[in-house]
DNA sequence: CGCGCTGTTGAAACTTGTCAAAGTTTGTGG
DNA sequence: CCACAAACTTTGACAAGTTTCAACAGCGCG
C-alpha cells in the first residue's frame, strides 16, 4: 500500500472510531453528551479491536485496563472454577459494555469471547474516571450504567432460582428478542449465536434439557426452529410460559 | 426532656453518625480518604436511620433518592414478579451498602428489610456524585464498590447455575463465615438473621432442602446446629464439599 | 397453657441430569 | 469440489436430585 494512502486509511480509521459519528451513540455511553462533550469522549476511546470468532477480548486473571463497548458482533462471558465447572454469565451485543466486573479488583474476574467476527472500543478506565470528574451527564451515565448491569444480574439470579427449564429459556429468547428490536432488527426472527451448551450454561440447564425445550416450544407452535435460526411465532405464549407460576 | 438537653443529645447523634468517627471506615466507603477529604464526607451521610426487626428500608417501585451503609444489624434484598414469585438476591452487613440497584432507572427494584434492629446511614446519591468529582480516591472507592456488587452476583449466579443443593449451603455458610470473621466476630460460631425460607429462596431451594442438607451436615461432623445458632466444626469438609464436582 | 410460627422428617411425584446412539452441519485438506 | 472428520444437535431410556404434600415437634409469645 502505497505511503499516503495508509495514511488516509488511518486517518478513515479514527473517523470511524469517533463516538461521535458513532450509529451507537444511543446505546452507548455517550448518551445524552453536547457536541463538546462528545469531542472530548472521542479523545478517550483511544482504540478500537477486531475480534474473530472464538478469540478472548479478555481473559480471567488479567490485568483491568479498560472496559470496552461492542460495536459489532456478539459476545460471551464465562467465569471457571477450580473445580472445573464453568457457567456463562452473559451474552453481549452491539452498543453493550463488557469488563466492568475487572474494576473492583483490577483483575478480570472473567474470560470475554467472541460468538462472531466483532469490533469493540477500547475505553481505558482511569481515562474514563478522569473524563467522568468533568462531565457530569458522563458519570451519571456510567453509573447508571453500572447498576443496570447490576439489576440484570438479579434477574438471571431470579431466573436461576425460582423459574422451570422451560420458564427460563422462554424468557431468555423474549430477552434476546427485546435487544435485538432495540437495535433494529426483527424480533421475531433472528440467528442465535450461541450453542444450546452456551444456552444451557447460561440458564442453569444441560444441553439436551435445552434442546428438547426448543422441540417443545416448536411442538406448541411457539417458535420455528432450524438449527440456530429461531422464528417467534407467538410471543404472547411464551411470556404466558414464562410467568406461570410453578406447580 | 429539658431543652438543652435535647441540644446536647442533637449535637452527640451528629458526632456519631461522623465516617470520621465511625469505626467502619475500613469497611464502607471512607477507605484511603485524607483527614480532609473526610470531613467532606461527613457533610455527606446527612441522615440515620433506625429500624425494627421487620421494617423496610425501602421498597421496590419507590424513588430512589439514596444508597444507604449499614451501620449496625443486618438485612436482605429482595425481588417480586408479578406472578408471586420472589427471590432474596443478598443478605448485607455492617459496612455493606444498600440500594445500588436503584441507581439505574432512579427507581428501587427491589426491597430492602431489617432481619434484626438495625441502623444505616443515607448518603444521598446526587451528593455522593458531586462528591466523586472532586475526590479522586471517593470516586474509585465507589466504582469498586459497584463492581464487587456485579462480581458477587456472578457469584451467585454460578452457584445457582452449577452448584447442587449441600454445595451451595456449604458455599453459602462459608461466605457467611468469611464476612463475620472480617468484622471480627467468630467465624466458625455465628446465629443466622435469616429462617430457612429465606436462606433456601437465596439459593434457589425449598426451605424442606435447606433443612435437610443442615440435619445431613450435623449427621457428617461438619456443623453442630442449635436452630439458628450455628457453629462450624469442619471447614476444610465443609469447603471440599463445596467444591466437589458434581457427579 | 395453648396458639402460631418455624423447623424437621418421611414418602411419593416430578423435573432435570446422565448416558448412549444416531442424525446433521460445518470446516478442512486433498 | 468432494470427502471425511469434528463439532453440534436431537432423541430415548433410565437415574438422581429436588420438590411437594403431609404430619409432627419445638420454641416463643400473649
Amino acid at each position: 500500500m502505497p505511503k499516503d494512502a495508509a495514511t488516509a486509511r488511518l486517518a478513515f480509521e479514527i473517523v470511524k472510531t469517533a463516538c461521535s459519528n458513532c450509529n451507537l451513540r444511543e446505546l452507548c455511553l455517550p448518551i445524552g453528551l453536547a457536541p463538546e462533550e462528545l469531542k472530548k469522549l472521542d479523545e478517550l476511546v483511544s482504540t478500537r479491536r477486531r475480534l474473530k470468532r472464538g478469540d478472548y477480548l479478555y481473559r480471567a486473571g488479567q490485568v483491568f485496563e479498560s472496559i470496552y463497548a461492542v460495536r459489532s458482533g456478539f459476545f460471551k462471558t464465562d467465569v471457571l472454577i477450580e473445580d472445573g465447572r464453568d457457567q456463562v454469565t452473559g451474552f453481549q451485543m452491539t452498543g453493550e459494555l463488557l469488563g466492568l466486573d475487572g474494576i473492583s479488583s483490577e483483575i478480570h474476574t472473567c474470560n470475554a469471547i467472541a460468538l462472531e467476527d466483532s469490533e469493540v472500543c477500547a475505553i481505558p478506565f482511569s481515562h474514563l474516571e478522569g473524563l467522568s470528574r468533568q462531565i457530569h451527564t458522563l458519570q451519571h451515565h456510567f453509573h447508571k450504567v453500572m447498576s443496570r448491569e447490576i439489576v440484570r444480574d438479579h434477574g438471571v439470579m431470579m431466573l436461576l432460582g425460582t423459574m422451570r427449564a422451560e420458564e427460563r429459556l422462554a424468557a431468555f429468547l423474549l430477552n434476546l428478542s427485546q435487544r435485538f428490536k432495540a437495535r433494529g432488527y426483527s424480533p421475531a426472527e433472528f440467528n442465535l449465536r450461541m450453542s444450546r451448551d452456551e444456552i444451557g450454561s447460561y440458564l442453569g440447564l444441560k444441553l439436551e434439557t435445552v434442546s428438547r425445550a426448543f422441540s417443545h416450544f416448536q411442538e406448541e407452535k411457539l417458535l420455528a426452529v432450524h438449527q440456530r435460526k429461531i422464528r417467534i411465532l407467538n410471543t404472547e405464549g411464551l411470556k404466558k410460559l414464562m410467568t406461570h407460576q410453578r406447580g
